[in-house]
DNA sequence: AACACGGCCAACCGCCTGAAT
DNA sequence: CATTCAGGCGGTTGGCCGTGT
């Protein structure tokens, strides 16, 4: 049997609250505090449904609840935290004093979302979108094949791109179960027993294995779980660190990594196709977004500089790989942009 | 000035979970 | 164990408001 909505009483007010219920609301509160909330209007003299009294007071009424825009800096850590957490929007706001959830909801879906996009993101994944161009079109197409030429990017050396990609996409499903082939969220994600980490040599593998999403997350408004927080997210949260700072290192250790990662690609150059997997992502469908039919040398130094220095943390390695990959390849072109 | 349109966000809706009975 | 209910959560909506024409 189901449950009868909570505010199908009769008589009940609807829509937005006036100046005067507000005020009720919080004498109320003060005296009294909050909880009880199905007989709370009645006391306090409301003409309103517990559910909506509760969602005035979590959501506008609080006094501790931060007003205004969002910061650069929450801006980023709501970001990384989705790209951990997925839509869970109140252990989200558990990490961001005096915001919401449904303020983080809000902004996420009105400037976050689009902003991934416009990037190339795909704002659920976390990964570059997969519905862009391939790379056979990109360069089949007067109108993105700027230089005239033939493809320069060897199509294996992309699918083994991809394949890191998907690989990190993976490692950052944070604190990944290794064993029960879920992340600790209960998400299930593929383990990739053929991929590229296989032609790393061991402490690379280490490194990859190491390398934590929450990297960044060592930030000034990122405070660490609370008790309560971590309940929000999962029963085995103790296994978190209780603070972030030693990735610090784990980070340069990465960005070491993914330097010296050009190298052990032309070393390794015979890589075979058959360890890359089918749910690689089609890494090539990013290059386009590095260039525009009307790209001109200045534009395009720009562009990619813009692109590189403009996406932050993950994807800015991931980014950042990507882009090195396609210099490598295209060395001469690019040598007379950036001169 | 009037209208159309789109973005934003407060509020609502429906579902889920866990506690109480 | 089954049922009921309060509280909580994420998705969606509707109205306000700013901007463009």
């Amino acid at each position: 049997m189901g449950r009868s909505p909570c505010c199908e009483k009769s008589g009940l007010k609807k829509g937005p609250w006036t100046a005067e219920e507000d005020q009720k609301l919080i004498d109320y509160i003060q005296k009294n505090g909050y909880g009880k909330w199905r007989t709370l209007p009645g006391n306090a003299g409301l003409q309103r449904c517990g559910k909506s009294c509760r969602l005035r007071w979590t959501n506008y009424l609080r006094p501790d609840i931060k007003r205004g825009r969002f910061s650069f800096e929450e801006e980023e850590t709501i970001i990384q935290l989705h790209s951990v957490l997925g839509n869970k929007w109140c252990a989200i706001a558990a990490r961001l004093p005096g915001r919401t959830d449904n303020e983080i909801k809000n902004y996420w879906n009105t400037h976050i979302r689009k902003k991934l996009l416009r990037m190339g993101i795909d704002p659920v994944t976390h990964t570059p979108r997969l519905d862009l161009l391939d790379i056979s079109s990109f360069y089949n197409s007067p109108r993105t094949n700027i230089f005239g030429v033939q493809p320069m990017v060897n199509p294996e050396w992309l699918r083994i791109a991809a394949s890191l990609l998907s690989s990190q996409h993976n490692q950052n499903c944070n604190l990944v179960d290794q064993n029960h082939h879920q992340n600790k969220f209960g998400h299930p994600y593929q383990v990739q027993e053929n991929s590229l980490l296989q032609f790393q040599n061991q402490d690379h593998q280490t490194l990859i294995q190491e390398t934590p999403s929450c990297a960044s997350l060592n930030n000034s408004n990122c405070v660490p779980f609370t008790s309560e927080s971590a309940q929000l997210m999962e029963p085995n949260v103790d296994q978190l660190p209780s603070s972030f700072s030693h990735f610090d290192q784990q980070t340069c250790h990465l960005n070491d990594w993914l330097n010296n990662l050009d190298h052990n690609f032309m070393a390794n150059d015979d890589i075979p196709q058959s360890t890359l997997t089918s749910s690689d992502v089609d890494f090539s469908s990013q290059l386009p977004n590095l260039l525009t039919p009307s790209s001109s040398p200045t534009s395009l130094n720009s562009s990619l500089t813009g692109f590189i220095n403009g996406s932050n943390t993950r994807d800015e390695r991931e980014i950042s790989y990507c882009s090195n990959l396609f210099k490598y390849e295209n060395q001469e072109i690019l040598d007379s942009v950036f001169m």
